[in-house]
DNA sequence: CGGCTTACG
DNA sequence: GCCG
DNA sequence: CGTA
């Protein structure tokens, strides 16, 4: 009834993803209480999420260059006070369990700036996921090295094996994501799991990519490489189905070579893995790659016309050659896509040296139930594809064809931007976007779809770049996941 | 001093 | 091992 | 424990 002026919020995005802002906006629009401010200097209300009143000044500051001083002057208060709000449909008052306190004085606010986190100034990002980073890049030497650590530290098994190898991994990211060549110790300065100066702490990756700067080797990453640990451990891993528990075993047994185990227990994988190891360790060239995708791609069609075949994993990031081929099968109507694997299955019989009966299909996945009408149908087969090679090669001792590791998925339409993303990869990428995605919005993100921690709302996108930007996240093409 | 991707078989 |  |  009152034709009075609504009040106006302002969402900081600092913590809230948009999709939910735009949740936010349309109660707040419908139930008339509040308007929405399209800038933060408009508004009477800014509401956060998980930040102090410090943080978001220093968020408006940064991101939309907002005077804190001006800020200040408003109600800076928590999503808590807006829920509230919609659920009592009324502006409650704020009380103080509401305020997001300024904690310091105004005038150390508009002196800090200038000396804050130079991180960020810097270019490189707390989270690979945020940085453009190339296949290409301009510190390989010290990238290699330090993922010759990152793959030792994992080697080992003890009991922060798998952490210690991450903080190596995330230091390679940052040097990956460095646009220009490190060439002197100072210049790593600020970047983030590298410059350990603020931490008081030892500063492995700083180590040894300094020894690697003024010596131009490291005497630590030497003795890893020449070492029978490594090289064996590295030898047992590289067969399929063997991973570092195993290997580790058969190291301590003392074993050392490839005939040594041959004569062991194995599972079924590590029997083909063994017998196709020299293919498997094989390259596949983006040429090989292709010939695959397109053979599945005729028996798509001859299935379901409409049918969509997608290249993904590194081929997918713009590598020219790789270990597997993933092929990402989808259909344009929700629904269609269902039992296709089988039948793509039946139809490659006679290509397939080899196929992982691990195929999930009909099984239910529990927070997804809600929003697609037909059951989760998400397929997937590994196998180990027999590619018939060119006959150019004159030799006829060779075996004319090639074994390749080839990962078929198949989702349903909802589910392909998740799928797309979840497949392309890196590894480290898919860690990097769901570790930000979880402590900085709140959300889980996996292959199948993302949904909100608190309420198990699931969030819909159409396309990779709708993932991006309801995450709040610059859009990073394939090509620049390669971290 | 805890957390470190997530889901599957 | 590095960060909040 | 292995796969992605």
């Amino acid at each position: 009834m009152s034709s009075k002026q609504l009040d106006s919020v302002y969402f900081v995005e600092r913590r809230l993803y948009k999709a939910r802002i735009d949740h936010f906006s349309k109660l707040a629009k419908t139930k008339r209480l509040f308007s929405i401010g399209a800038d933060a200097k408009d508004a009477k209300y800014l509401v956060a999420q998980d930040s102090s009143g410090n943080e978001v000044l220093e968020y408006l500051q940064k991101q939309h260059n907002v005077d804190p001083t001006v800020v200040k002057e408003k109600l800076i208060v928590d999503v808590s006070w807006f829920i509230d709000c919609m659920k009592s449909n009324s502006v409650i008052p704020i009380e103080q369990k509401y305020v997001l306190q300024i904690k310091c004085d105004g005038k150390k606010i508009e002196n800090e700036p200038p000396t804050k986190k130079s991180r960020l100034s810097k270019g490189v990002n707390m989270y690979a996921c945020q940085n453009c980073t190339p296949l290409h890049h301009f510190n390989s030497r010290l990238t290699d090295a330090l993922e010759i650590l990152e793959q030792h530290a994992f080697f080992r098994l003890d009991q922060n094996a798998e952490s210690r190898a991450l903080a190596f991994r995330r230091g390679s990211a940052t040097l990956k994501a460095c646009p220009h060549k490190i060439t002197s110790v100072d210049s790593l300065k600020n970047l983030p799991y590298i410059d350990t100066s603020n931490s008081s702490k030892a500063g492995h990756c700083k180590k040894v990519i300094t020894e690697i700067l003024e010596e131009g080797f490291s005497d630590e990453v030497e003795d890893i490489v020449n070492s029978d640990f490594y090289k064996t451990m590295k030898l047992f891993c590289g067969i399929w189905g063997v991973g570092p528990s195993t290997a580790k075993k058969w190291f301590d047994s003392g074993h050392r070579h490839l005939n040594d185990i041959k004569n062991l227990k194995l599972n079924k994988d590590q029997t083909v893995g063994l017998e196709y190891y020299e293919d498997l360790n094989t390259p596949v060239s983006k040429d090989e790659a292709l010939c695959v995708s397109e053979i599945v791609k005729t028996v798509c069609m001859e299935i379901k016309k409409d049918l969509l075949v997608t290249l993904v994993g590194g081929f997918r990031r713009g590598k020219p050659a790789g270990h597997d081929v993933d092929l990402l099968i989808s259909h344009p109507t929700q629904g269609e896509e269902k039992h296709v694997l089988p039948k793509v299955m039946e139809k490659l019989k006679d290509n397939f040296l080899y196929t992982d009966k691990k195929m999930s299909s009909g099984t239910t996945h529990p927070q997804y139930t809600g929003k697609s009408s037909t059951m989760d149908q998400f397929e997937k087969c590994f196998s180990i594809f027999k590619l018939d090679l060119p006959k150019s090669t004159k030799n006829g001792n060779e075996k004319p064809w090639k074994a390749i590791r080839v990962d078929l998925i198949v989702v349903p339409t909802d589910q392909y931007p998740f799928a797309l993303l979840g497949w392309t990869g890196t590894k480290h990428f898919e860690r990097e976007i769901r570790r930000y995605t979880k402590t900085e919005k709140k959300v889980v993100l996996t292959s199948h779809g993302m949904y909100t921690t608190d309420t198990k709302q699931s969030i819909e996108a159409k396309t990779e770049e709708e993932i991006f930007k309801k995450l709040d996240l610059e859009f990073r093409p394939p090509s620049e996941r390669c971290c």
